[in-house]
DNA sequence: ACCTGAACACCGTTCAAGT
DNA sequence: ACCTGAACACCGTTCAAGT
């Protein structure tokens, strides 16, 4: 790894450290330079504007999640194989997720709110969410004749999920439920 | 009306408009302060931070929000109380829209990014959409034996198409199609 | 009760200057 | 190629002062 690779590391992982925890509206330049142990300017040495560094952050990020998502599929698809209704259940668990048990989601909320006003970013964005419907349908064309449907109605779900599914008239365990019921209900027909 | 009341609800009238056009970060104190033709020590007495002055407007947009949604829903209520099918269908053309057609959806994005280190923001927001779901609960329950389900399903799926719809890997009819079916199959089977 | 302006520490960005 | 510090206009907040 050059000087270079190393310390724009540093910068983008401080940059999420700090994105996490206090919003993007805590992520000032200054910060970031004094949390990395290098100077305001330097640190525009390498990103000469916050743009920049939020854009190079989101794709640092995506890659870090990639790496993340990838593990986790293939954890399931292994352990699972067997029955197509245990492998849903699993796939179902993992993605709808409560908004309090933030890991990662809270820095998904910041950028869907960036996207709106730096297109490059937003491109990012979307670049990793066609990537992820893609591997998931992938993997779960082995259980099913149109993971197309299963994925198009599961992404979205849990996304939304995240942020009211504490709202919604039924518990977690019934919607879980529920979709499982959708989801072997459209392996069954075709 | 007061002389109280119309000061504050022009202060957040402007404050809703920069956060539309420039996102929070638009939203300074000096700016809302500029554009509602005070001053800013003016503004600072009838919201003494910037924090209570996103609180304030969180819940005079929802206050908006739910006429607008009130009266969406009626509408649908009247034109289409005939058919089942016709109903669901209209909910969902009404439901599941194209991030890029924003209208209102950009304050909800920056409205998910704020909850997230504002618990009073946040409470308004949740229960905002608990009223949102009880509502159409009470909508559809004319329509279906199990509207909580519908709701359950619908409310958090249109959130997070709203997001990332456009890079699923089916088109939004073939998605209203989808899930025009699975009401369909749900209502049918109880 | 309502409104004002000065002053504080902080912010992003620019720039001329160093190695 | 990499790093520095001073200076700019702007920011949120505090405060003492007015009507």
């Amino acid at each position: 790894m050059s000087k270079r690779e190393n310390v724009t590391a540093d910068i983008l992982k401080q940059t999420i450290a700090i994105l996490k925890a206090e919003g993007s509206s805590g992520v000032t330049m200054r910060q970031v330079a004094n949390k990395t142990g290098i100077t305001l300017s330097n640190l525009q040495y390498y990103f000469p504007d916050r743009t920049k560094l939020f854009q190079a952050m989101c794709e640092f990020f995506f890659r870090q999640c990639e790496k993340t998502i990838l593990s986790e599929l293939s954890t399931i698809n292994v352990n699972d194989r067997a029955s197509t209704n245990g492998f849903i259940k699993k796939l179902l668990e993992m993605l709808i997720v409560d908004g309090i048990n933030d890991y990662d989601h809270s820095i998904f909320r910041e950028l869907w709110a960036l996207m709106l006003r730096d297109k490059e970013l937003a491109e990012t964005v979307h670049r990793f969410y066609r990537n992820y419907a893609n591997w998931l349908v992938q993997l779960i064309s082995q259980f099913t004749p149109c993971p197309e449907k299963v994925v198009s109605l599961l992404i979205p779900y849990a996304d939304g999920y995240e942020i009211m599914g504490a709202d919604l008239p039924l518990e977690r365990n019934a919607i879980v439920e529920m979709l499982s019921e959708i989801i072997s209900q459209m392996t069954r027909k075709k």
